[in-house]
DNA sequence: GCTATTCTGGACCATCCAGTCCAGAATAAC
DNA sequence: GTTATTCTGGACTGGATGGTCCAGAATAGC
């Protein structure tokens, strides 16, 4: 009869999905893995297929995260707002994570940077989900009273600033290097719906 | 007495620059390097030291030849719109190259992505000149005018927006994605400086 | 041509990688 | 306690990796 006791899966996938998010997808060797998720080489490839499979559900689930904490700053804040704070708070602690004292930039922006031309599949998976979140930009600008075309012009330029924020949170900066254009930027992004 | 026409060690370097450039420091084997670069590995490590060495060089020229770029637009054009032609056309071909149909983003953002956490001593060297490519871009925009201080949160906020773009630009999107982007955030600086 | 010198390419090596596999541990039923 | 069943960890494998090394090719001097 079945061992109802199996290891924690979700719980292991986690622990993936931090490596994964801190090292990327070709420095996350399997002994790293197995190492941080507490199981055994066995155990591993009978619950998660291979690696990349693993990743690619890390992938996922970063991305549906990431979109929980924006509908839930949304419903709470007014739309521009809850932009901002997004930036803000998803830049000092990072998405779905306990007590992750580190910046490690996005998932889905390293991804698609080191994937690109290695796993074109990953990439464009990554791609994808950033596409989700550009549109969930637009909404909110566009609650916020921007013309729509402003709207769609505006999210697409958050997207590159978003993107450009997670590399940068790489960088070991003074945190006020990173808050400060986050301010800058609302302020003019204020100014142009107004 | 030596042999006086060894391989053309400069032509080797770029080749190398653009197989890293595209695939990134783990993603370059050494096979991928030899065929690129067309030398054997004999002459490779007589000439290079090891792989990563040779990585460390080929990060310093595409800042050389970035830099190289900026200043050349800026001797061409005021300011302001030096800055964004730097954007726009390092974005469509990029520094130093000859006939590269493909976006492949700032080698320096990549190499911060990918090093950080596996290689702190490449990630730093990459960061350092990035940090210098922002100063350019403050004394840019304090040429047009800009007060002192909104110089320098304009110029973090471009910097983040530069890192974007490199990120932007390896996700295959259509080419207009790019560009109207640069001229909504060049629209709202110029804006913010008058 | 011949020799001395140095550069070159590819055979080779130790190491590490992701993935396979199986002996035995852990469970549940009785 | 015994047995049937299934899960687990780690030994193992084939292949790829970065780096070493040397036999021989290519040069220059004469």
């Amino acid at each position: 009869m079945p061992r109802h006791i199996e290891f924690d899966r979700s719980k292991a996938v986690n622990k993936a999905l931090v490596l994964f998010w801190r090292k990327g997808y070709q420095a996350s060797s399997m002994t790293d893995l197995l190492a941080a998720m507490g199981i055994g080489r066995g155990s591993f490839y009978a619950a998660f297929t291979d690696k990349r499979s693993l990743f690619a559900e890390c992938l996922d689930l970063f991305a549906e995260r990431t979109m929980d904490l924006l509908r839930h700053a949304r419903a709470e804040l007014p739309p521009v707002d809850a932009l901002q704070s997004f930036f803000e708070r998803n830049f000092v602690h990072a998405p779905g994570a306990g007590a992750m004292s580190d910046h490690w930039g996005c998932m889905l922006v390293s991804t698609v940077l080191e994937m690109a031309g290695v796993d074109d599949e990953l990439a464009a998976r990554a791609s994808h989900h950033l596409a989700v979140m550009q549109d969930f930009f637009q909404a909110c600008l566009l609650d916020a009273g921007a013309a729509p075309a402003r709207a769609g012009e505006l999210a697409a330029m958050l997207m590159l600033f978003n993107e450009g924020i997670r590399v940068s949170s790489r960088r070991r900066l003074p945190d006020a290097q990173h808050l400060q254009p986050i301010a800058t930027t609302f302020h003019l992004i204020r100014d142009a719906i107004a």
